[in-house]
Formats: C-alpha cells, sequence, structure tokens
DNA sequence: ACCTGAACACCGTTCAAGT
DNA sequence: ACCTGAACACCGTTCAAGT
C-alpha cells in the first residue's frame, strides 16, 4: 500500500521513464543524476528557495534521508545543479562555430555569451547558487576555456586572456547581477509621480533620470534589472575595451 | 543575580557607551541603530552564516525574542546593515572633490568607486548581502545619486548615464562578484603542477595560462579571485569605453 | 515600554535499523 | 544495495506573560 502510493508519486515527478518501464519492475532506483535533474526542475519551477532536501525527496516520492545514499549533502546537490546548468550551456554553445577569423573574435564571443545568458533565462536562480558556490563547476571550467580558446585565437596573449576574463567576470556566463531596480520600490505608476516629487530632493539626479528613461521589456529582465538591451550595452562596451587593448599590445 | 549577568555580558559587547554611564543607570536600553552595528561587528568578526537571531541576540546580552522588539524580522536587520555598510560609504566618499573638471569625470568617479571597495573591504560578506537585497537601502540611493551626478556634469545625457550605471553593475559599489578561482581549487603549489598535467588534455588554454600568470597579492582579495589589480583593470576598461560613448553622443 | 519562556514549524544531518 | 524512522541540533518566529 504504502508501496503504490510512493509510485504514484514519483511518476507525478518523472512521467516519461515511468511510462516507458515495464509494469513489473516498480520504481527506477534513484541515482545522483536523477536526484540532480529533479533539484532543477525543482528550482526551476517553485524557486530556489524551495529546494529543500526534504522538498527534493518528495518530489522524487522518497524520503529526506533517502537522498542522503547518493549526495553527501546538499552542498552535493547544489554543485551539482550548477553544473548541469553548465553542461546546458556547453550544448547550447556547441552549435557555435569553433575558429572564426582571428579578426571576428570578438562576435563569435558575442554570440556564446548570449546564448549562454539564453540559458540563465531559462533558470533565473542560477546565478545566486553559481555565485555562492566555493569550487567551480567541471563543466564551466569547459566553457572557461573555450572563451580562453577564443582570446588565444583572436591574438590575445594569455595575460590578456586573463585580464579579459576578469574583466567580463559574471558576464561571461551571460548574467550581471544588478543592484538597484528604480521599478521595483514597490510602487505602482499611479502614485509614482508624487512620490518622485518627495525624492527630488535628496536625490535630485535620479529622479530626473527616471522621468526620462524607462524599462521597457519586463521579459528579458532576469532578477534585478539586467535586461537585454542593458546586457548587451555592457558586453559591447566591454568587448570593444577588450578588442582595443589587443591591437594596442 | 541574572540581572549582573546580563549587564556583563552586554558590556562586553558595547563597552564604551557604558564606561560613560552613570553606575546606577544598569544599560542602555536596547535600540534598532545597537541592533544593527551589533550585527555589523558579529559578520564582520565571525563571518555573514553566524549572524542568526540567536547570535546577535546573545552579542547583546539579550534573548532572540528581545530583538523583535526592534526589528520586524531578521530582513530587516540585513537591509539595516546594508544600509549601515552605505552610509560608511558615503561618509568615505565625502571627502572627495564634489565638481572636478568636466573633462576629469572618470578619474572623479574612480577615486569614488575605489573608496567604496576599500569599504567592502572592510566588510567581505556586505556584496554577497547587497546582492541578496530586494529593495534597495536609502544611503546606497544616495551614493548612487552622486555617481550620476558625476556623469551629468561629466556631459552624459541620463539616457547614456542610465545604460552607464547599468555597466558598471555592482563595480559601481567597488566589487565584482567573480566566479572563477583557479587558486582554490583544493590543491597547495607542490601538486598542482601533476594536478595541471592532467587537466591539459580538457581544458587546454586554461592550463597553458595558469602556467603563465597567476595572481600575487592575496591581501587585496575580495571574496574569490577579484583582487585589487584585476578590479581597476575591468573598472578602467569600462570608464574608458564609456568616455568614447560620451565623446561619439 | 521593554524583555522573556515556552512553543511551533521548519531546516540539514546522523545513525541504527529495516528489506 | 538501497531506503527509512526516530532523533538531534539548529533555524526564524509567534504569543502570552512577566516587570
Amino acid at each position: 500500500m504504502t508501496y503504490l502510493v510512493r509510485y504514484d508519486e514519483a511518476e507525478k515527478a518523472d512521467e516519461m521513464t515511468t511510462k516507458t518501464k515495464t509494469t513489473t519492475e516498480p520504481r527506477s532506483p534513484l541515482s545522483k543524476d536523477r536526484v540532480l535533474r529533479a533539484a532543477v526542475d525543482l528550482a526551476d519551477r517553485d524557486g530556489i528557495e524551495s529546494l529543500t532536501m526534504r522538498n527534493l525527496a518528495s518530489e522524487l516520492g522518497v524520503e529526506a534521508m533517502s537522498l542522503y545514499y547518493h549526495v553527501a549533502n546538499k552542498e552535493e546537490v547544489l554543485d551539482g545543479i550548477v553544473d548541469l546548468i553548465g553542461n546546458e550551456i556547453n550544448v547550447a554553445v556547441g552549435d557555435i562555430e569553433e575558429s572564426p577569423a582571428a579578426s571576428d573574435w570578438s562576435s563569435a564571443m558575442r554570440r556564446r555569451i548570449l546564448t549562454a545568458r539564453q540559458v540563465m533565462l531559462r533558470h533565473p536562480w542560477a546565478p545566486g547558487v553559481i555565485e555562492s558556490r566555493i569550487s567551480i563547476s567541471p563543466s564551466i571550467i569547459l566553457y572557461y576555456d573555450s572563451l580562453l580558446g577564443l582570446f588565444r585565437r583572436g591574438g590575445f596573449s594569455y595575460d590578456l586572456a586573463h585580464h579579459a576574463m576578469h574583466a567580463l567576470g559574471s558576464r561571461a556566463l551571460g548574467f550581471s547581477q544588478e543592484l538597484f531596480d528604480p521599478a521595483d520600490d514597490g510602487n505602482n505608476e499611479s502614485d509614482s509621480d508624487e512620490m518622485l516629487a518627495q525624492m527630488a530632493a535628496q536625490v535630485p539626479y535620479l529622479v530626473e533620470m527616471l522621468m526620462e528613461v524607462s524599462h521597457d521589456d519586463p521579459e528579458s529582465t532576469l532578477g534585478w534589472c539586467d535586461d537585454q538591451t542593458e546586457f548587451e550595452f555592457g558586453l559591447d562596451l566591454i568587448l570593444d575595451g577588450l578588442d582595443r587593448a589587443r591591437a594596442r599590445a
């Protein structure tokens, strides 16, 4: 009886593999890979704060303690899901030509980074988890190495390429954690004009700026106000600067 | 008796005000400000993971539940300590001349940002907490407004200044969360040569780069491998790019 | 007005025990 | 080999009660 219940719960989380199984084989046993994939799905669906060991277990139709047979602890789960995201990036980026003309390193890198960004937009929790990791994921090392290869074939010294990777920072992975989202001050548009007038005395430049510019496409926003347009502006600024530094060297 | 014990514990956390108090007055009552300052001290001393309501309370010689009389919840504590850091930045930045020659907006901003970075280096937990906040701190809004003023007086349109703030991202506050710290793979130097040889097949460029370049000053490192040299390289790259964009406009 | 004790609903994790 | 029940040491937080 408990058995059947467990089966039903697991089926929800993993319909496809279950359907193709023979009916006598009750459940494919848990594996580290299934645990990690379920963790990504859970974070995608309910947010990273819902990713607790207990929630993750129940998603897999299992008790929390069973997870510890497959992963050492929650840190290993977090390391693991970052690595899955890294794989997703590497697959997505795989289609992009590897050896562009040396003069064109910049647009090749641009395409890679914007592709990585597409992956991040599918997993909005990923930037935060990536930044919380102590050791770096193997798949993301591979991604970095591919960027480094582009720099090298584009004529960068290792020294400059090293600076370049640092200058890109998290932008290399397609995101830039923004710190200030004027749209997210908890006001709707109607009362914001009044609000702005009151703020003008304290932060005159900010208020004037907000009255002139505004964000347009909320769909492309990743967390704060890292929207597509701003991301590309910053990215191109850096890529241009790097190309000038390369030409100078 | 319990009374005296409480007094002694609290004195440790706040010697100065206690010393100047009359001996009949036992304790200055808790206040939101004292709670927040104790929270900053605790995070500075023992790390942000030690900042629990129970730890914070005992630091103040009080029970955890007492804190809730002064702050609504832990989120308010975190918002509050970020605001304290913002104040610290504004004080440190206050000495810098406000109205440089228009042509010199860049070096004036550079000084401000590197000053903000000094504050961050004193509070290594601050970047993480800042990025975790939903609403922005008033003191940091003030800081942003001062940067915006520099852009404006330097000849930037609001539109370009807006892009510029986004391009700077967290660099405006003096940090850039780095994602990859090759030095932190858990190896000491002796076995790393062997290690590198094994990695070479998978990530050839990375290995070759690591053999050529290395980080030198661990003192200037903020968390990952955001060291002073790399931070300034990235910052100058962006500031240069922005100045070119301004001249073009 | 300010602080507390007891309790609640959560965490991650250990360990001995089940099949 | 794989999973579990009970328990532990922590969280943040509520609420009625103390002074």
